[in-house]
DNA sequence: AGCACGCCGACT
DNA sequence: GTCGGCGTGCTC
């Protein structure tokens, strides 16, 4: 009896491919191996050896097990395959997606041993004109135990800098010193001191013996969650188990993880894109090797291989960057969920505005429901008022009432923070002559004005060209930015309060490394400046001095076609909010508005979540969108529009049963982006089982089909954009 | 995804 | 006459 492997492949198939297993070689699911795969050598995880293989195909024999454990464990095994048939994304690319890139290009599963280096000999002998060879070898000189290769280039020494040392002998290479014991609970610290609020919300946390669990923790900004996530760690968390702490990519900041080592030492690691693939290989082990880790990470960490996982936190779970919006569209906060579910742990989802799909869940008793609605500290909640815009001049996006309020605040010397929520508005070149504009020629949008650089850039594509001070079409000179972006708002505040410092913080100014620290930093030490920002400032930080909030414009949010606008616009709102008045003094919250009447607005300045979410929620309910219905859109993308909906019209026959109601197939709100012309179709279905049943049946047929050479098709399941 | 095979245009 | 463009098809 032969004895065959079934083999899951890194490539976008949706099929596997069955291999005979030589004699005397032992294959488990999860193990990698070395595949002849046509002409060519590759890759694969194992998936069965029980399976029985097409027959009249004469089978290749696995050339080699890359080791003889799996390198994806049972439980993260289970966790992908599942994934993979709900999300509808090929086996083989879910797989690989949980292993470092290293593993995936067959490297061994060890870590490399790296070189070190100590100085030697007399600095004297480096030519006067080599001044980072002297740099480095002074450097090296104060490291006793020498240095590993990759602290030196980190410090911005170059290999060819460190080579031409080694070879006039001033640096040698040495040994690494003894491995200090790593993953071990250094820290002095017991677990932190809570609020009478706090250890009540702590008491209700399910424990890690009673098996799984999903808990909401509702917590208003600026309560405390994360004193109380390291309280339940300490108090729960056996010393040989691991944890996973879910952030958004933001919230990962040495100061987050500074915390947590102040209480956890060096079992907590950090788990992020700007890893390395060294960085991430050792991790990886660390993890698959049960280590008694605490890790730190975004997303994709919820796929590593953990071998000892006690206990799962999700912090800010209602961020919309949980979702992978290409590729393997998976969300890293409901894996997280399933994934307590096989390893018989809980799960902590946390939040200051929850996402509508877990209240819903928490509602219905699915999840226990913990609240904690004190701030801590002497901190109270700000106030929040709405300033009607309308028939009032503006000066960047500003009205005379909010730059006499933010005046008042830095003559109390405290500071303010503007908050420019860009969606849909950012500044665009018109010429107030003619009424042009500059239009992105790949896609269907205006070029976006970038002042630093004077560029004009698609946001859409990576087009960019350079701004003109005149109008292209009938040459005036009146050609000038209309909207409202960060760098114009901070222009207007420079020149209004010319000596007090304004700080931008967006993705333009924080590019470079670093540079969020040192604006931290100016804020932290609580002299008067304004901050003006997107996003990113509304996220997790604690500034003590800041008591006002402007937020320039509320409004994108109010009138959106996306059926998710109004719960972002209310979460961001109150996150936002949430940075006023946290230290000691009241914080003040003033939003600007054209619909000061609006009914979500006046709500959200009561500040309640819950009651605004019982709210949006029965919207939800109204329209029949998620969490009631289960939601997913097949996106399509061809050179012409009519290819596009021709094929979803395809799709769309597909679907016709009932249970199922189709919306489209339409052309995308941004029809054509970088040359494709995109529609989508959207499914919504009264029950996932049956939904994901029919979703497997269409996939495979479409796999089937013969498409126009230039089409592409994309399933997105529960998805987060809708446009 | 890779990679080869294949069938049409511009070159020594 | 060949080199090479990328459309099409296949990988156990």
């Amino acid at each position: 009896m032969v004895k065959t492997a079934r083999i899951a492949l890194n490539r976008p198939l949706r099929r596997l491919f069955d291999y005979r297993i030589p004699d005397g070689m032992k294959l488990h699911p999860g193990q990698r191996v070395r595949i002849p795969f046509g002409r060519q050598q590759a890759i694969g995880l194992v998936t069965d050896t029980n399976s029985t293989p097409v027959p009249g195909i004469t089978l290749k024999p696995v050339s080699s097990a890359l080791e003889e454990w799996p390198a994806l464990p049972e439980e993260t095994f289970k966790l992908l395959s599942w994934a993979s048939s709900y999300y509808q994304h090929p086996l083989g690319e879910c797989l690989f997606t949980a292993l470092p890139p290293a593993l995936r290009r067959g490297r061994p599963a060890h870590e490399k041993h790296e070189q070190w280096w100590k100085a030697a000999g007399d600095a004297s002998q480096i030519p006067a004109n080599a001044k980072k060879q002297q740099a480095l070898h002074d450097w090296l000189s104060g490291e006793d135990n020498g240095a590993p290769t990759s602290n030196i280039l980190n410090k911005g020494f170059s290999r060819a800098q460190l080579k031409s040392l080694t070879e006039r002998g001033l640096v040698l290479e040495c040994a690494p010193p003894e491995q200090t014991t790593t993953g071990q609970d250094h820290s002095e610290h017991g677990a932190p001191k809570l609020s009478s609020a706090q250890a009540r919300a702590a008491s209700e946390l399910p424990l890690p013996e009673d098996g799984f669990s999903a808990s909401l923790l509702y917590g208003i900004t600026g309560s405390g969650k994360t004193e109380l996530y390291l309280y339940y760690l300490k108090q729960n968390l056996a010393p040989q188990k691991q944890a996973l702490v879910l952030v958004p990519e933001i919230n990962l900041t040495p100061q987050t993880v500074a915390r947590f080592r102040r209480y956890f030492g060096s079992r907590v690691v950090v788990w992020h894109s700007a890893l390395n693939d060294g960085e991430r290989l050792s991790t990886w082990l660390r993890i698959r090797n049960g280590d008694p880790i605490i890790l730190i990470g975004t997303r994709s960490s919820v796929l590593l291989p953990f071998t000892g996982l006690q206990t799962i936190i999700v912090d800010e779970e209602h961020d919309s960057s949980y979702k992978q919006g290409e590729g393997f569209r998976y969300s890293g906060r409901d894996l997280a969920v399933y994934r307590a579910h096989l390893n018989h742990c809980p799960v902590i989802l946390g939040s200051a505005t929850p996402s509508l799909e877990s209240y819903q869940n928490a509602s219905q008793g699915k999840y226990n429901l913990i609240k904690l609605e004190q701030r801590a500290g002497k901190a109270t909640s700000p106030t929040v008022s709405l300033l009607d815009i309308r028939s009032r001049p503006l000066e960047g996006g500003l009205s005379r009432p909010a730059l006499d309020s933010i005046k008042q605040t830095l003559q109390n010397g405290e500071q303010a923070l503007v908050f420019v929520n860009r969606r849909g508005f950012a500044p665009v070149m018109m010429c107030f002559d003619c009424g042009h504009t500059l239009e992105c020629p790949r896609c269907d949008s205006r070029l976006t004005y970038h002042r630093r650089d004077r560029a004009m850039r698609c946001h859409h594509c990576d087009y960019q060209t350079a701004a003109t001070d005149h109008c292209p079409e009938c040459h005036s000179d009146a050609f000038k930015p209309v909207g409202q972006g960060t760098e114009r708002t901070e222009e207007v505040l420079s020149a209004t309060f010319t000596d007090t410092p304004v700080v931008r913080v967006d993705r333009d100014s924080t590019q470079r490394k670093g540079s969020i620290q040192k604006i931290l930093d100016q804020v932290n030490s609580g002299t008067p400046c304004v901050l003006v920002g997107t996003q990113m400032l509304a996220k997790g930080h604690d500034f003590p001095n800041v008591t006002l909030v402007v937020v320039v414009n509320a409004d994108g949010g109010l009138f959106s076609v996306d059926f998710r606008a109004p719960e972002q616009l209310v979460q961001t709102v109150l996150q936002v909010s949430g940075r006023a008045g946290r230290g000691e003094k009241a914080g003040q919250v003033i939003i600007q508005t054209c619909h000061s009447d609006h009914p979500l607005l006046k709500a959200l300045c009561h500040g309640k979540y819950l009651e605004l979410a019982d709210q949006l929620l029965n919207e939800r309910r109204a329209g029949q969108f998620p969490p009631f219905r289960s939601m997913t859109i097949f996106r399509a993308e061809a050179s012409t529009m009519e290819k596009s909906l021709q094929a979803l019209d395809t799709i769309k026959a597909m679907t016709q049963v009932p249970g199922i109601e189709t919306w489209g197939p339409l052309p995308a709100l941004i029809a054509r982006r970088a040359e494709k012309h995109r529609a989508q179709l959207i499914l919504n279905a009264n029950n996932r089982k049956l939904l994901n049943a029919l979703l497997s049946k269409i996939c495979n047929e479409l796999d089937q089909k013969k498409w126009p050479s230039d089409l592409r098709w994309m399933i997105d399941v529960d998805p987060q954009e809708t446009g």
